[in-house]
This record gives C-alpha cells, sequence and structure tokens, in this order.
DNA sequence: TTGTATGCGTTATCAA
DNA sequence: TTGATAACGCATACAA
C-alpha cells in the first residue's frame, strides 16, 4: 500500500490553500487560471485521488445508491440493473446491489444493509409490505419498479400486468383457442396475481367462463412449468393454449412438452410473459408480452437521480407490449 | 428528512463518554455491564444508526467491495454474484457492481469507479493486460475469477478451459464424431483460445487433422451462433457434431439448425460450454461444461475477505466437469 | 474501566 | 479570488 496523497499534498505542492484546490477539483466557484494550472499539474504528478469517503462525510451522503433485486441472477433483473448502470454512468454514484431472494427475511435483510449506506433506493419486486415502503420513502429517497408505494406513486415505475396478460390472452383468442390454460406465478405476489385477473378478463371479454382445472400454480421458476403442464396433462383437461405467467415457466413448459412429443405450436400454442433474454431464442421463439426492463431499470435511476438533487419526477404506469413470434399460433 | 441522532447523543443520553458508545457499538473492549445496560437502552431509544462513512473515514476504509464483471445481465455471471452475496452475507461488507460490457473503455472506466471507493476489488473477465492487473493488486486486494494476475497467481480462481474443451470434444470423439465443428469465442479472449487449444490438442489425442473450414468465429452472444451454422451450411463443409464455445452461442446454433429442420441430436449433435442456467432447459437439454460460477463468487468473495483481514489465500485452478444431458449422441 | 483529545480528508463558512 | 478555520461522525492513543 502507498501512501494516500490527498488535497493538502496537492495544495503544498501547488503552494495554494487546500481550499482552492477544493474548488478546482469540484469546479465550485471561480479560480485564476494561473492557480488552476499550478493545481491541475501538482495533481498530475501526485496522481491525486479525492478521498469519497470524507467528501460523504462532509456532504453527508454516500454517493452510492442501493438496489434491492429479487434474483440478480436472472436475466429479466439483469435487464434492469444494465439499465441502472447506463443511467448511473457518468455520475458521481455507484449501485450497491442486494439481493432478496424472494424471502422476506432477506429482503429485509438487504435492506437493513442498504439503509445507511445509500442516498437513495430502487426497489424492484418483493414482499415488503406498502406500509413499510411508505414508511422508507418517508426518510430517504426511494423509487420502485413493479410495485407501488402508496402515497408516493409519482415515484414507482410499473407496469401495467393487467393489461399485458389480457391482451395477450385476447390474441390467443383471436386465435381461435377457446381452451386456454394458464400456469400462474405465486399467489402472494402481485404481478402474478394481476396477470391471473387479465386472463380471467379476457374470458369474460369473450364471454367465456374458465374451467378451473385450466389454471396450475407455478412459482416462476424454470421447473414449475414443466410440472404444471404435467399436471395439466395427468387432468386430462383439454387445452390447445397455455399462457405461462412468466417466459421461465414456459421454458419448462416448453421441455415438458417436448418431452412428451407434443407439438409447438402446431399442437398446443404456448405464451409467456416477460420478453426475457433467452425467449427470443426458445425453440419456436416465443410468442410473450414485453417487459422493458431495460428502460424501466434507465428510467428508474434517472428518476432517483433527480429526486438526490431535488427535483420533482413523475413515474409512470406503462403497458407492455405483446411480441408475436411463433409459439403461438391458430388454434386447431 | 429527520435528524439524525450521532454517537454524541447516545453518550449524553446515557450519560457515559463518546468512547465508551464507540466500544460498546464496535465491541472493541471490555465494558461494565452496568453501562452497557444504559448505552444499549439509548440505543434503542434514540434508534441509533452508526454513520458508516465516518467509521469509514476514521478507519481509512469503505467497507465495500467491488465487483467488475462483463455483462451483468447473463447468467453466467449472474451466477458468480450471487455466489459473492453470499460470501459477503453477514459481513460488514457490501458489494458494488461495475459491468465493462466486454469493451476494454467501459472496463477501464468502470475500473476508474471503482477504485477509492473499495477496500477490494473481484474481477471476472475482461480485456486488462496483465501488466496493469499486477500493478493494481500491488496497491490494493484483488481477486480474479477466470483470470491470471501474473505475480498473484494465487488471489486467482480460474477455471481449465484447455482441459473442459479438450475432454468435451474428445467425448464427441468416443461418440464417434469424426467431423465435429467449433464456433470459438472471440480471438482476444483468453478463455475463448483455450477452450480452441483444447479443441485442437483433442484431435491430436485421436490423431486428426482439422479441417479449418470447420472453425467458425462468433463473439459469445446468441445471435452469432445462429450466423456461425448458416457459414458452416453454406460453406457445405460435412460435419456430425458442433462444439460452441458457449452456452449462449449454442442456444443460438440450436435455433438456427431448428429453422433448417435439422434435428439434434439426431442429425447433429450440439455442446457448449458454461452450463448457463437455461442449458438445462434447451432443446433437447444442452450437454456442456460446468463452469461452477456460484462456487467461484462464493470463492473468490470468501478469499477476498480474508485478504481484507489480512490473511494468506490459496486460489486454484479448478478443471470443468462435463455435464452429460441430451444434446449429443452416437453419430449416424 | 473510562474519559479527553486528536485526527481521518474533505467541504463550507466566513473574512480578508 | 483566495485563505484560515470549523465542522462532518467516528475511532483510538493516551491519560486518568
Amino acid at each position: 500500500m502507498k501512501k494516500k496523497v490527498t488535497l493538502l499534498d496537492v495544495a503544498q505542492a501547488a503552494g495554494v490553500s487546500p481550499s482552492t484546490v477544493s474548488r478546482i477539483v469540484a469546479g465550485t466557484a471561480r479560480v485564476s487560471e494561473k492557480k488552476r494550472q499550478q493545481v491541475e499539474e501538482a495533481i498530475q504528478q501526485l496522481k491525486y485521488q479525492p478521498n469519497l469517503v470524507a467528501k460523504g462525510l462532509v456532504q453527508g451522503r454516500t454517493l452510492s445508491i442501493g438496489v434491492l433485486t429479487q434474483d440478480i441472477a436472472s436475466p429479466f433483473y439483469g435487464a434492469a440493473l444494465l439499465g441502472i448502470q447506463e443511467a448511473l454512468r457518468g455520475t458521481e454514484y455507484v449501485p450497491v446491489f442486494m439481493d432478496g431472494h424472494w424471502k422476506p427475511e432477506d429482503e429485509a435483510l438487504a435492506l437493513q444493509r442498504l439503509i445507511g449506506r445509500v442516498d437513495g433506493l430502487i426497489i424492484m419486486g418483493g414482499h415488503l409490505e406498502g406500509k413499510s415502503l411508505s414508511a422508507l420513502a418517508e426518510s430517504m429517497p426511494i423509487v420502485t419498479i413493479g410495485r407501488t408505494i402508496p402515497g408516493f406513486e409519482q415515484h414507482c415505475a410499473t407496469v401495467d400486468n393487467y393489461a399485458g396478460a389480457r391482451n395477450l390472452v385476447r390474441y390467443l383468442f383471436d386465435l381461435g383457442h377457446r381452451r386456454i390454460a394458464h400456469i400462474s406465478g405465486p399467489d402472494d405476489h402481485v404481478d402474478a396475481r394481476e396477470r391471473l385477473r387479465g386472463y380471467y378478463d379476457a374470458h369474460k371479454d369473450f364471454g367465456m367462463d374458465i374451467d378451473p382445472k385450466l389454471v396450475v400454480q407455478g412459482d416462476f421458476q424454470e421447473a414449475s412449468g414443466s410440472l404444471a403442464v404435467a399436471t395439466l396433462l395427468e387432468s386430462r383437461t383439454l387445452f390447445t393454449a397455455i399462457f405461462a405467467a412468466n417466459d421461465q415457466m414456459a421454458y419448462g413448459a416448453r421441455l415438458a412438452l417436448y418431452r412428451r412429443g407434443i407439438r409447438v405450436p402446431e399442437e398446443v400454442s404456448l405464451v409467456g410473459f416477460d420478453d426475457t433474454r433467452n425467449s427470443e431464442y426458445m425453440m419456436p421463439p416465443l410468442t410473450t408480452v414485453r417487459q422493458p426492463m431495460h428502460e424501466l431499470g434507465l428510467s428508474a435511476a434517472t428518476a432517483l437521480l433527480k429526486m438526490l438533487n431535488d427535483e420533482e419526477v413523475q413515474l409512470e404506469k406503462i403497458t407492455p407490449q405483446l411480441v408475436i413470434r411463433e409459439s403461438a399460433a391458430r388454434a386447431r
């Protein structure tokens, strides 16, 4: 470890006061050209690197923002993280990622770690109840993706899961499907519930009843998609299409179908939700609903940055787009 | 924003000196049970939260570690991040992730941001040359995953890409394949070069020459896998198996094959490298070489933590395991 | 065992 | 435009 060179060293080397150096580095005030030259030269020579911790202490901030995800290894969250990084690029801020693993305890723990170490928070998904969220939002700048904070709606970038699902299922109806199975997500998951509701209401739109046997619950993981198909098949319920509540479960379903020699989309159509990175490379490419996670991450982070800068922000609810590929076809 | 309660406030409330409070919070010295009670009570009541920035300043550390990846949204890196988080759990440290996007400029930028804000670094992949890495490693604790720092081999968790590839190709030979195509990775990428070398030497092992037309270069992304298959097919070179240098390209290749009605593994066998999350759900499930990224992340972070604690560490080169699934079969 | 005093590296306040 | 000087919140050497 080399000895650290501080602002004071630079000041001495350049023959000016520390405050002058500080002003130059931060660009907060006008300084004579001559001194600027000297100081910058000294900075070069000494390879001065400002100590951000000290800066943080005096300014009462950490220059970092916290990001709470639920599964950092999933391409779904990954895309958002990319967007967040993009927004942070060129700023002084750095992201600290913590994962809730979809488990309330872990989520609480992660939050615990984050609070006090970051200037603002981006929260994605999770089980944290509205009240806690609101309380948190009182005490520090927070934006969410895919969740709503009661009383702070303008700080929440949400996706209209209901409309997305409803449109998707209507699309299947338009293709002539009448027996559409649904692999739902966990029922304590808002997004999952909303998608289920969209599925129901699309049926209503077409004046159809729903056979309860057609909806099987999964957990948003691939394996549960496979399992759900097995359940569906064993129940001997007729269906010509499957709507998986997310793409990961659709992959699992796809594999299960393949195992049984059921062709997609010739024999059954299969659609998902999210438009995860791999969906384009599923066989056949998956028809799904696109959640623009990259954009959401980008705009959430941008908004948070503004909030940290005491600006007003207004995030909105967006309706995700249908992405038509090849896994759904006209019903036989 | 509420007024912050500091250690001083606690001290006053408890009627003791600040240093006593500090000692109790940090647990660095024995304190009489009575005062401890008082102080802890005061902490509870005031909801005192230590300011980590101040702590960091006085101790000369940041209590965070930097993680440099190349594509945070890829399941490949994601698994490692999960491992890193697992290792950090229960410690005071928090991870700061930055992405190099496989681009030297971005990588340099990311590193720039990280240095000075973190106590140690985990570097995964990337283009940074050995000398720079070594220089960096002189100045701060660094461990790498998948790369070697000249002079600091014990701080590098590496995977024997060469052996992995060679074993994999030999497995194909054992299945009777003699015309094995290779979709290679970028040639400025060490891992890619090593895998190519394994491919070559497996041929040598079986006394076979290589038809240069059989190796097509990709860029580790899905699309390049599709493209490579097109190139291969157009060149009218005969092959009964394809070894893609990573799973992502294998997915692309798989889709291209499907498009042309070529069955896997009946007509051509397809294998990849990495064992990414989705490979198990490819159709058919992909035979590949497993890089234990989760474990690598875990052990790298654990090692870094030890280094930060002035302990010696010794990371090792591991040989990745062949994962036999269904995408490769006996040659016709 | 406890308290006092000092310093970590920076920004901000106030004079000059 | 510049320079002293006082914070920022905590840990620690030293004294008691």
